[in-house]
DNA sequence: CTGTTAGCGCGTTCAA
DNA sequence: TTGAACGCGCTAACAG
């Protein structure tokens, strides 16, 4: 492999104005800058990355810290990061977590190691604290996290969401509703789903409409559970018209059920869900689109333009939500 | 940053000793390695990766190099891939493609330029003469790729799968069969659906069917498309009873007109598709699983092992296809 | 505008 | 069993 001297001495200059034609210094001679290029090209030369990075101080590579993947969302999130990252100067990485205590010893390694230039970090609370002390000013933007952070963030409203999805059912006609939903993830801790709920209990109160235990659920996270529950709920003589579950793969397992009760969707149940990630397209869900992929774009971007600016955008990025109607409702 | 000089200063050593104890040598004195092991935990060090990437010539990344996420059979892939690096010293970084030529340049440039230890490559063909003069032995694992390459390889029948798919439409009972696909892909030129197709012609005349034109569709790859070519094919007054999709996606669409067109499924019109995304578990899609995650894993600790022993295993494993029978059939 | 030089932090001889 | 010294290929002062 030709190093940067080879080039130099190919070129007849130094290995100084190599690299400065190679990092885009203006302050070369136009006729010098394409002498190198043609050496350049002549001996097929590329930079070794180890010892740009070395030298540098920088790894030109983005981390993305997830959980592992266990719901379709984070997929989609993925997407729209590697999309805007695919176009810029930066590899990305993938770092895949298990549980918390994971999370934090692989945060303070990326970071004290300087692995990577910055982090996404998707849906992951962490002690932020510690990582502040650590390195106060390393760059980290928080996707789908609490939004008390002092990270820039992208987030959305999960309460306004459950609202927006329950007063769409109300809309409907619908004026006995369930709700499906998991409990918080004993592992991350996630509560999206309960500030849906949230949402959910003040449209029904908004709307002088009844919150009914026996037409609610709360349980494991998987589309066969939410199946379940969702016979239990619809086999009552009293039973709801309509169910919304606070993630599309709930709303899955609930239309299974409808289904395999011998239930017409959506005149005898109708069934909104929430995320709106690809399959929910292919079931013809009607749900509420939290632009999963936008969110992963926008995380990227914000990252990116910290790391060129050097500046901090610390105002969170609330993306808008918006019902997707299909033929669940 | 402590670097490792001021560990072995610290344990009153050479940083060659500290360097020893680092990368398992056994050549150091018991004594000895636990002053530097108390060193580096005083110090909370760690040692510099683009540091250990340059003096080494190592690194410890392994690219992934796939089309960029159209389908979701690559995220199934990855997630396979994800599980068994995860456990390893390297990282995986995301390369995305969009077009043939975008993947030679990406190649060359990530094997020329040493940016990783290895590569798997994902459903895309390459021209692999070019890639061998540049680097005869840089490791290289493919999926679900032509199996003629001289890379280690991951591939399934996907023949074997088509006639499989057939057949099993033919024990329940079915005699007028159709078919859905894609054509084959423009840009990446992915023949799959070409070989599954054939697989269908070969168990029909196996089984003394019919084959007809007016009961088969390929073309654009979408789940709309495939929507309306279902249409087109159920209207027929002599329409077939079953019809196997080449993917997933494709069956989604199916599935969606002959609901649309009043039908039942299994009863009025069964459906098979082939690939087993999770989306196919949602709908209970009965379909040809190719172990997808699987693949991942595999063509992952192929790599690991050709990266560690320095010995490449060139036999193609050819995972098993088997039927997942859900409730479309 | 350009060349020289000094590191960047670690792996690895080669002696001791 | 250990340490000193060199070099990996490049960036960034600094000097010219």
């Amino acid at each position: 492999m030709p190093t940067i001297r080879d080039v130099a001495k190919r070129a007849g200059v130094g290995i100084a104005t190599v690299s400065r034609v190679l990092n885009g210094s203006s302050q070369v001679r136009e006729s010098t800058r394409q002498r190198v290029l043609d050496a350049i090209a002549d001996l097929n030369y590329s930079p070794n990355q180890a010892a740009r990075r070395l030298s540098s101080g920088k790894t030109f590579t983005i981390g993305v810290v997830s959980p592992f993947f266990t719901f379709p969302s984070f997929v989609e999130r993925l997407t729209g990061i590697q999309d805007v990252l695919d176009e810029s100067e930066y590899d990305l990485v993938l770092y895949s977590i298990r549980s918390t205590e994971q999370l934090q010893r692989r945060l303070r390694i990326l970071i004290g190691e300087n692995r990577v230039d910055g982090l996404i970090v998707l849906s992951l609370p962490f002690s932020e604290r510690d990582l502040r002390t650590l390195k106060p000013d390393f760059p980290i933007v928080t996707v789908d996290n609490s939004p008390a952070w002092h990270y820039p963030s992208v987030v959305i409203d999960d309460v306004a969401g459950g609202a927006l999805a329950t007063r769409y059912l109300i809309e409907h006609g619908h004026r006995a509703l369930g709700f499906v939903g998991d409990r918080t993830d004993s592992v991350f801790r996630f509560t999206s789903t309960e500030r849906r709920l949230e949402g959910f209990r003040n449209a029904l109160t908004e709307a002088g409409l009844e919150f009914r235990e026996t037409w609610c659920w709360q349980g494991e996270h998987s589309q066969e559970a939410a199946r379940q529950a969702a016979w239990r709920i619809l086999q009552q003589p009293n039973r709801p018209s309509a169910i919304f579950a606070a993630m599309d793969t709930l709303a899955f397992g609930v239309l299974q059920a409808v289904r395999e009760m011998g239930m017409r969707v959506p005149e005898d149940v109708a069934v909104i869900g929430f995320d709106d990630i690809a399959a929910a397209g292919y079931v013809n869900l009607t749900t509420v689109s939290q632009h999963l992929v936008e969110s992963g774009r926008i995380a990227a971007q914000r990252m990116l333009d910290w790391l060129r600016s050097g500046e901090i955008e610390r105002t969170p990025v609330q993306l808008p939500l918006k019902i997707v109607e299909r033929a669940t409702v």
